[in-house]
DNA sequence: ATATTCACTTGCGATTCGCAAGTGAATCAA
DNA sequence: TTGATTCACTTGCGAATCGCAAGTGAATAT
C-alpha cells in the first residue's frame, strides 16, 4: 500500500507540513495528478491511515487527517527523512536534521503531540522539498 | 526512487533475509517478475544502494550486496516492520517484534554489523511474509 | 556432448499514469 | 440575486509502466 510514489509523500504532508486540504495537497509543488490524488487519499480511507472530517467554516471543504495507525508512520518518516538528508537528497537544512537524529524520542513526541491537539504548525519550520523518496 | 512496490522489498530481502543473488529474489514468493527486478537491481545500483560483486564459484552468479547509503536505511526498514507487526499486516510474530521494537539500538547494530561480517543468517529467523508495504 | 542453470532481455496485452478539461455543489462579490 | 469563483473531485485520452511468457547467451553439471 505504501509502495507507490505518492502516498508516502502525502502521509509526510500531513504530518510535518500540516497539509489538511485536497488543495493543499495539489499545490504543494511536487505535481501530484488531481486524479491520483483522489485516489491516493481513497486508497489511504481504505486501509485506516487516514481520516476526513468536515469543517464548520465551509461545507465545500474537507479535512484530511492521519488516524492512529497513521501517526505511528511518524518514526518511519523520520527516519527517511534523515536518511534523506544524510545522503543529500532533500534539501532540508544539515543542522536541523542533526537536532532531529539527536533528539529522535522527543521529536517523535511532539510529532504526537502536534497531532493529538491539532496543531497545525510545521514539525520543521520553512520545510521546503524532499521530493527524492 | 523508494517509491514503487518493488525497492523496499529488495532492500528487505537483502538486509533481514540474507538473499543475495537474482533467483532468490525472484523466488522469493512475492513473484515479481524478472524484468522489473532487473530493472529495479540496476536503478538501486545507480543510485547507489546496492551493489554487485562476482563470486568466485561460480562465474554465472552475481552477488547482490547493500552498500554503506543502503544499509543506512536499516532504521526506516525496522520501523516499517514494526508498524506492520503492530497494525496486523505482517506474518511475522508478535512477540519476536516487540523484543524488536525494546531492542531497537541493539538490533540495529547487529543489522550493521552482520552486514559488515557478511553474515547470511537471517536477522529474524523464519521470518516469513510480510507483503503489504 | 548435451542438458541445465544463471542472469537477464524481448514481445505483448493490460493496467496505471500524467495532463487537460469538465462537473456539481458551496461560497463570494456585485 | 445573480454571476463568477472556489472546492473536491471525475472523465477522457495518449503515453508510460506493468506482469506474464518465452527466449538468449554464457557458464556449469552430467
Amino acid at each position: 500500500m505504501l509502495g507507490d510514489r505518492w502516498s508516502l509523500l502525502i502521509i509526510r504532508d500531513l504530518m510535518v507540513r500540516g497539509y489538511r486540504t485536497f488543495k493543499e495537497f495539489q499545490q504543494s509543488g511536487e505535481g501530484i495528478a488531481t486524479n491520483i490524488l483522489a485516489d491516493r487519499l481513497q486508497k489511504l480511507i481504505n486501509v485506516d491511515i487516514i481520516s476526513t472530517e468536515q469543517v464548520p467554516d465551509d461545507r465545500r471543504s474537507i479535512h484530511y487527517r492521519l488516524t492512529e495507525k497513521g501517526i505511528d508512520l511518524a518514526p518511519v518518516l523520520l527516519d527517511l527523512l534523515i536518511w534523506g538528508a544524510r545522503h543529500e537528497e532533500t534539501s532540508a537544512p544539515c543542522a536541523v536534521i542533526n537536532q532531529l537524529e539527536a533528539n529522535r524520542e522527543s521529536v517523535l513526541a511532539e510529532t504526537r503531540r502536534r497531532w493529538k491537539d491539532r496543531d497545525l504548525t510545521p514539525l520543521i519550520p520553512k520545510f521546503q522539498k524532499e521530493n527524492k523518496l
